[in-house]
DNA sequence: GTGAAAGCGCTAACAT
DNA sequence: ATGTTAGCGCTTTCAC
């Protein structure tokens, strides 16, 4: 494989080949994409010819003459938080082999940045888009409907969709998490979280949380939030400030795994007796914290399916129809672990 | 803001616009792009009509008309890696205010999908490209040059760039980590790793690590690889692994933090002396590891200023004159932190 | 099985 | 400050 001689700096064309191969820039065009009847010998001329130059063909010419784009836009808050990419990994599985490829997007928590985001996206004319919850501005909603477009929001199901929906009640994730810890008989609960104003999912379940503790007749004792900085390091402080602040307290629940392990971790090192003194929980079924010495009671996600399943329903619209308005509530699966007592 | 009245489900074109506002198509196209000089009431006029439509302007037929794309093509290995997201964000932070936009292709480790990916993404006519090591199939190899666009290969800087390239030397990393531990007085060293023989980088710390200790007349006593899995958990599993086998190791190389963080686990709950009776490293520098009891020693791999250098260049380039060929060569810090004895 | 013509929705370049 | 014309590189449609 000798380098092309493209000598100009001018990107090929399809007429390039055409010329190169003495085959007119239609056949040429049917080879490189295996459309119609073409005959093995033109076909294995034309694609001696493309190879040969190194000619790679331009999808935005093909993209405006067929009005098909291969993309499907996913829009999510962030990158550095674990679940997202393996939301992506979902999703890019469910999109394998139909030929769509995604494009990410990435609003850091910010409405504003989300509008613009897709705002981007959609001026490409994407054959779907995948975004991240049921929260969205105005002039978002207005645009991912008026987009005629599939739509799927995903991850969370408390709420009214656009058009698709894939998710789970992370409200009814929160209750029956406070249901567990009612149960095996905690009483003095604190509730450990980030201060997201913006992260609606949290926000839910620590809702449904409070709301199955009221049905005990039980509240949160104290809390704590933070802000940015290692999750890790984050539930390590937060915890060891809560309990400083409210030694009598005999559950934690933290709003997501890393923070929980954080604080596991904490408990562990001080000397707490994990679970029989205190309980702790978290949130998303991290596998990452496999290889911790205990396991963090949590609750999964179901984020890989998520994506999945939000994949193949844009990838199964047909082209035209468009009905969309599914909407798939998954069931995430309580994982008691090591630190909740056994009652 | 009511919705907007789009009854035919024809996505709506500049002449839409156009016919609404009473101003010829090209105005409102200077308009909606901040071009040339349009009268602030014709202006108002255009935003009103487009707004009060909800216009999204077609990007593919811009891009094809100008032969301008605002996009830059990024592509990693793997999102499942904690590090991939972080060059990512610094790539997107590099990439602010610059209008261009990143577009992220996965290979897994996987030169036939790299080239797919790279083959793909070429075909969308990107003003750059990002993407992650020296090593690639000819033909991957053959597109970047032929390409005619900015190439910026990040990560790793042993070896021959296409364009530009923004990394630090791994091999040298290895070889710092060895002296580091021989200075310490270790002798009987192990080696933790993966086996994916795709990845360059790793192969070469472990190659540069090997050389610093030949050079003090050591070698790997040991050695241990794994395939898949949560790597905290399989760093945990290797660790008791190897220890079984070769007892007398007093000191562990791991490829990476998080296994390197399993290991430590491991260690530190079976009553090792850390770091007196064995000491550990591992490679990245990753901040998720900060609420952890002790800190693994480790040597920063500069991720994020990798991906903010690289868009810079990206960003930076001219829009014609392309001279290219930086070659940026970052110095990781070693961090002894808790895990190597002092001498 | 192959080719010619028209046009996708925009913008560069040139009027005015 | 605004409008007109001619394409960008491909695919659709229709002809042969």
């Amino acid at each position: 494989m000798t380098k092309p001689p493209n000598d100009t700096r001018r990107p090929l064309t399809l007429r390039d080949v055409s010329e190169a191969s003495g085959v007119s820039e239609m056949t040429v065009s049917r080879v490189l994409r295996n459309r119609g009847d073409v005959s093995a010998t033109t076909r294995s001329r034309v694609l001696e010819a493309a190879k040969q130059l190194g000619y790679v063909p331009n999808k935005i010419a093909g993209a405006l003459a067929s009005q098909r784009v291969n993309l499907v836009g996913v829009i999510i808050p962030s990158l550095g938080n674990l679940v997202f990419p393996e939301v992506l990994a979902g999703i890019s599985d469910g999109l394998e082999g139909s030929g769509l490829q995604p494009v990410v997007g990435v609003t850091d928590y910010s409405p504003e940045k989300e509008e613009s985001v897709l705002y981007e996206m959609l001026s490409w004319r994407p054959s779907g888009v995948i975004i991240a919850g049921l929260e969205h501005s105005e002039a978002a909603r207005a645009m991912l409907i008026n987009a005629g477009i599939p739509v799927v929001e995903i991850m969370d199901a408390d709420g009214e969709g656009v058009d698709s929906v894939v998710g789970i009640s992370h409200r009814r994730a929160g209750l029956q998490m406070a249901e567990a810890i009612v149960t095996a008989g905690y009483k003095r609960i604190g509730f450990l979280g980030s201060k997201m104003p913006e992260d609606h999912r949290a926000r839910k379940r620590f809702e449904g949380f409070k709301e199955g503790l009221a049905a005990a007749g039980l509240s949160i004792a104290d809390e704590e939030f933070y802000g940015g900085g290692s999750a890790l390091a984050k539930g390590r402080e937060m915890t060891q400030t809560i309990l400083t602040r409210s030694p009598d307290l005999d559950f934690l629940y933290y709003s997501n795994d890393m923070i929980g392990a954080g604080g596991m971790l904490w408990c562990l090192d001080t000397g707490y007796d994990v679970p029989n003194q205190i309980g702790m929980a978290g949130f998303n079924g991290l596998r990452l914290l496999d290889g911790f010495s205990r396991r963090l009671a949590t609750m999964d996600s179901c984020r890989r399916e998520i994506g999945l399943k939000a994949a193949e329903i844009i990838a199964g619209v047909p082209h035209s129809g468009m009905i969309g308005g599914e909407k798939l509530v998954l069931e995430p699966v309580l994982q008691m672990g090591d630190t909740i007592r056994k009652v």
